[in-house]
DNA sequence: CTTGACCCTAGACTTAACTCCAGGGATAGG
DNA sequence: CCTATCCCTGGAGTTAAGTCTAGGGTCAAG
């Protein structure tokens, strides 16, 4: 299989697995006499499992730990697997505590404005980003 | 004021406030003869006007709209601004529902894991990203 | 007058994950 | 042989919001 075909088959642009090999994330299984990188349903599988987790929130830096535990599955314990999962979805939490912070905040002064076409003068939300307090 | 008590006043570096005012966020009163930038109490005002809208996270751009209305407050309508505010939190509620979708998903894959140290050979986290299907 | 703290500019660098480009080579079909 | 479609490399550009650097000027105190 050729690069284009493997990327049609996942979805992805050609750049994208030439940058994933770039990251040393997917390297292809050989090379024709003309330089064409060619790619087994190995790389295919492999694509696809970096896809996912990087659907789940991964970065590639942490897809490269990932994997590395992966390919090495029978000398690596759960325990580092599970790791990394727990770090990546403490994080996640923060960034929806976070988020759920400022969705509360902006909702409360946001409620409060008319939304009319009377001029802004009043405006509930401009006042609350210019008070004096804070 | 010139920029280093202001920027210290409102916790930014000095970069921060320059870097404001090439986008246009933020103008000094004026210049000293050397040159120095100088700020009065509005521009303090004005400063931290931004900083709490980025708090809500309104992007500069977007904050630039807020400051084109607040500035010309009387001949704008209150929609206007609402609907800057509603569409920053549709945007916010997406990226919630998103992140939480992804944290379900990763909870779910995680507790499977035993987190034990015995090898990951069948560790329920590598088995989700590694799956036939999806 | 010298020192130290402050300030100036233009422009390069940072992060993440691509995306695009120029300028070419490979390969298959007709 | 010609053409279309694929592929190659190295490097530059993108986005957001800064951050940093080099090389210099300003200003107040002592
Ligand atoms: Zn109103
Ligand atoms: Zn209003
Ligand atoms: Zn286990
Ligand atoms: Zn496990």
């Amino acid at each position: 299989m050729q690069i284009g075909e493997l990327a049609s088959k996942c979805g992805v642009r050609i750049d994208t697995v030439r940058y994933y090999e770039k990251q040393k994330l997917l390297i292809p299984s050989g090379r024709t006499e003309g330089g064409y990188r060619i790619y087994s349903g190995v790389a295919l599988r492999e694509l696809r499992f970096i896809l996912r987790a990087k659907s789940l929130g991964f970065t590639l830096k942490e897809i490269q730990e990932l994997l590395t535990l992966k390919i090495d599955r029978e000398n690596q314990p759960c325990s580092s697997v599970k790791e990394l999962a727990e770090t990546k979805i403490k994080d996640i939490e923060e960034k929806l505590a976070e988020l759920g912070r400022i969705h509360q905040a902006l909702t409360g002064i946001t409620e409060a404005c008319c939304g009319g076409e009377e001029p802004a003068t009043a405006c509930s939300i401009l006042d609350a980003l210019d008070k004096e307090d804070s």
